[in-house]
DNA sequence: GCCAACGTTGGC
DNA sequence: GCCAACGTTGGC
């Protein structure tokens, strides 16, 4: 059992457009990082949770819980030619762009901002959000860090 | 809109 | 394999 944190612009997708889906799952399709593939072929697991991160606007923070669904398959959105995240050298007998399912579990009774999250670095141990020049839209939580940012929940 | 940080590309 | 140039991310 894994935790991740998974990051999504609210004006491309939010928490609550996957509220809004179909059984509240979605493909987390357009991941074009190595790094962040990688987390998701090696490590994650049906059943792994993930906050549901906010970035790019006026409020970044976690805003959610959401749940692995489905494990890695081919990412089709890197062979649609009308898609943004089309890979022009891909190849679909060997893709190397790869996505999971994720599902929400419940949205934070409030959201806890990367403000929050700052004032606790100290507690969180390096946590990789708050690294300097942080970019990875995926990336791992430790079951500590998991457990002390919930915390934070209650105290907000 | 700015800019720091980082990843990727491509010439050599 | 090096590394400069370029593109992207993301907070502010």
């Amino acid at each position: 059992m894994q935790y991740w944190l998974l990051k999504s612009e609210p004006g491309t997708f939010g928490i609550n457009d996957l509220a809004m889906r179909p059984k509240q799952t979605e493909p987390w399709y357009g991941i074009r990082n190595y790094t962040a593939r990688n987390f998701m072929r090696d490590g994650m697991k049906k059943g792994d949770l993930a906050f549901f991160y906010h970035s790019s606007c006026a409020e970044p923070g976690i805003m959610g819980i959401a749940k692995i669904v489905r494990e890695v398959y081919p990412d089709s959105s890197a062979f649609d030619p009308k898609s943004e995240w089309l890979d022009p050298k891909g190849d679909p007998a060997n893709p190397r762009w790869l996505m999971v399912d994720v599902k929400l579990v419940r949205k934070l009774k409030h959201p806890i901002s990367l403000q929050v999250l700052r004032e606790h670095a100290d507690a969180l141990d390096d946590f990789t959000l708050l690294r300097r020049g942080n970019r990875l839209s995926i990336l791992p939580v430790t079951a500590a860090q998991w457990e002390y940012i919930l915390g934070l929940e209650i105290e907000n």
